[in-house]
Order: C-alpha cells, then sequence, then structure tokens
DNA sequence: AAGTTTATTGACCCGTCAATCAACAAAAAA
DNA sequence: TTTTTTGTTGATTGACGGGTCAATAAACTT
C-alpha cells in the first residue's frame, strides 16, 4: 500500500531512530537493521532513502545540530541587553534536553567521527563557528576588542563543562553548568573593568 | 621457540599496538586481528593474554591515562611556587605528545566508552580527581577558599580546549592552548585581588 | 489500457570478526 | 625421563552486518 510523498517522512523517522539507538548503544555500533526496525520499516529501505550507512549518521548529527542552532536562535531573539543574551546562548546550551542520553551519545561520537570522516569535521566547524559568532557578538559591547579571545575561551569552556556534566558521577545538572561558566564570565569582565 | 617471561612483553606490545591502531582507525573499530598482527602475534595469542577485545581497549586506556600522569608528576617535581605548577600542568597538558592522533583518538574514544562501560568510566573519573586535586593544591596558596571552584573550571577548560584544538581545522598547537587557558588563570587571579 | 514512477520488502551474497580448540614446541619441575 | 607448565599458532566456527536485487504493488501519466 505504497502512497506517494513518503521520502521526507521516511527519512525523519530513520533520522529519529538513528539518535535513540545512539542513545541505546552509547556509540556508532548500530546497525541498519535496528534503526530501520525501529522507524518502522526494512533495511533495504533505509539503504534506498539513504543510500548507506554513514549518509544515516550524517543526516542524525545535521538534526541534532539544527536542534542546538534552533533553540540558541529562539533564546537570543527574544531577549535585548549583551549581557542577557550571553545568558540566554549558556541557558540554551545547557538546557535539559542537551543532556538527554540520546544527544550526549551523539555529541561524543560526534567528536570520533569528526576525526576521520570530513562531512562531520565541517559540520562541527559550522557549529563552532556560529557559537563563537554569537558570543563575541555579545561580548563586543561589554569588552570591546578582548571579545574573539574571550569568545573562543568561553567556547571552549562551554564544551568543557558539557563534557564534564555528561560524563559525570551523578545526573547532569545544567543549572550547575550555567553556575561555572557565569563565574568565569564575572572574572573575565571584572578583569576589564579593573584593568 | 617459546621463551618464557614473555607474558607482559607481549601484553605491553598489544597495548601499544591497540594504541596505534586505534590512531589509525580514529575509532574503536579495529579488529584483534588488527592489533595482534601489529604487534607481531597470532589473535589466538591476544586472546590469550586479554580474554577479549574489551580488556585489551581497558588496558590502552590506563597505559595513556598513566603516561599523562607521569608526565605531570614529573613537571610538578622539578618546580617550586603555586604559580609554577599551575603552569607545569598547563605544560604537560598540552605537551606535543598528547596531540599525537592515536592520544587523540584514544581520549575521544575513551569518551564515548565511558558512557557505558563502568571500568572505563571509573578511569575517567580517576583522571578528574587527580587534575582536580594538582589544581586545587596549586590554586590554594593564590586563592584560598576560591580554589575548589576554579579548579573545576580549569579543569573543564582544559579539557575543552584539549578538544577544539585536537579537532581543529589546522595542526594542533599547544601553546595556543596554553595561552587561553593562562589568560583566563590571569582573569581569575586578578578579580581575587581586585575585589 | 498500457506504461512509468515511487514505495517496499524478503532473501541473499560476501565479507568480517570474536572467540574457541586442538595441537605443537620448549622450558621447568618431578 | 616423564610430566607439567608456559607459549604459540593455524584452522575453524558461529554469528552478524552492510549492501544488492529481483519482485510486488500501489499510484500517477498518457
Amino acid at each position: 500500500m505504497p502512497k506517494l510523498g513518503m521520502e521526507p517522512i521516511r527519512k525523519t523517522a530513520l533520522v529519529k531512530a538513528t539518535i535513540v539507538e545512539i542513545g541505546r548503544a552509547g556509540s556508532l555500533d548500530v546497525t541498519v537493521g535496528q534503526i530501520a526496525k525501529r522507524a518502522g520499516m526494512s533495511t533495504a529501505l533505509a539503504h534506498h532513502y539513504f543510500g548507506g550507512k554513514e549518509a544515516i549518521f550524517l543526516a542524525a548529527m545535521r538534526h541534532i545540530l539544527s536542534l542546538y542552532g534552533a533553540e540558541v536562535r529562539g533564546a537570543l531573539c527574544v531577549v535585548g541587553g549583551p549581557r542577557a543574551r550571553l545568558d540566554a546562548i549558556l541557558l540554551a546550551s545547557f538546557s535539559p534536553a542537551n543532556f538527554r542520553r540520546e544527544v550526549v551519545s551523539a555529541w561524543l561520537n560526534f567528536y570520533v567521527l569528526a576525526q576521520t570522516v570530513p562531512g562531520a569535521r565541517r559540520l562541527l566547524a559550522v557549529y563552532q563557528a556560529r557559537l563563537q559568532s554569537n558570543l563575541t557578538h555579545a561580548l563586543r559591547p561589554l569588552i570591546g576588542a578582548r571579545a574573539p579571545g574571550v569568545a573562543a575561551a568561553l567556547g571552549a569552556l562551554i564544551d568543557g563543562v558539557y563534557l564534564r556534566e555528561a560524563l559525570g558521577p551523578g545526573a547532569a545538572d545544567g543549572r550547575a553548568a550555567i553556575y561555572l561558566v557565569q563565574a568565569y564570565l564575572a572574572a573575565e569582565l571584572n578583569k576589564g573593568s579593573g584593568a
């Protein structure tokens, strides 16, 4: 009973199923069969629409990234002042959604993939550049020329804190992460006015 | 021509071969056969000494971690003042050895493994606790009670900077990483004396 | 009605891989 | 010297996984 216009539906179903399965496995050791089954179709169909396993993974990564991007954009377009913009970025970066098991697993494996798969590396560069740009714009009114450097550090700090929070012993707590990064921000802003 | 006392030799050969192969593959998609071949023995022997693939991986991770620990200890035992101790930790953390492809790959896959393999998670916790302890001890004379909090941030920053440097576009540059972290340190120390 | 495009699958092929085992070799112990 | 321990491997196995393909069926076109 093939209905027409199935392609986008199947593709998104596969992408979502892929993220879930990566979360379950904690790695990319996920078979096309598992993904297809969870998405409610045959393995052959998954191959038909994506052409191969790697393409499925990349589509899933793109999806994760676009979700995060949307969250940041959404948070940014509401608030006004530069300081509030920074907080909005932090809030979006450490939102509970980003600490779900599937998302954490996707990110970690994304890093692994970025070593060898050019597509993944490009995607990662896009994410980092966007974060850098957002942070720099928000920082510029506060610290002027020092903005790019601080933004770089801030971006790295966000990644590092995320890593530790996600792999830490207890349940991930976004608030603790935000608090920690805000303390760094306070130090940098203070330095600007003090020196 | 079996000589006696082969076990430690074979085991270290396997561990080193494992790290090399992980670096080559960029992932844990490495067969016992590849590892054994590089180590100059049969797959059966690898199984004989380690009992299974996961045990080989964990041994390799332990090796990476112990190398890093030794590097830090070595750097620490030479210098005197608290500020110099901090720099020593940074220097060891961002030494060229840590940016070799195999080491980067081992770390990234270590993170992935830590999600699901308890042994890997424990190992990671040990590393983080040791770093935290080293940093706190070095920071205490400089900023007193604020030391633990700043150490946590510093640890996260080190991980984050490492990640970006290792996955960045160009060749990894430890000096840039050190410079970035030192800028953060300056801000935090300045804050302490300024407020 | 005949032909084309889209959707879909079960079955299959080919390769790979972790793990096992039987067997052999040399040194050490008895 | 016989036995046991240690070292070592080739061959095998059992399972699995990615990818292909032929075949089927519904919808759309002419």
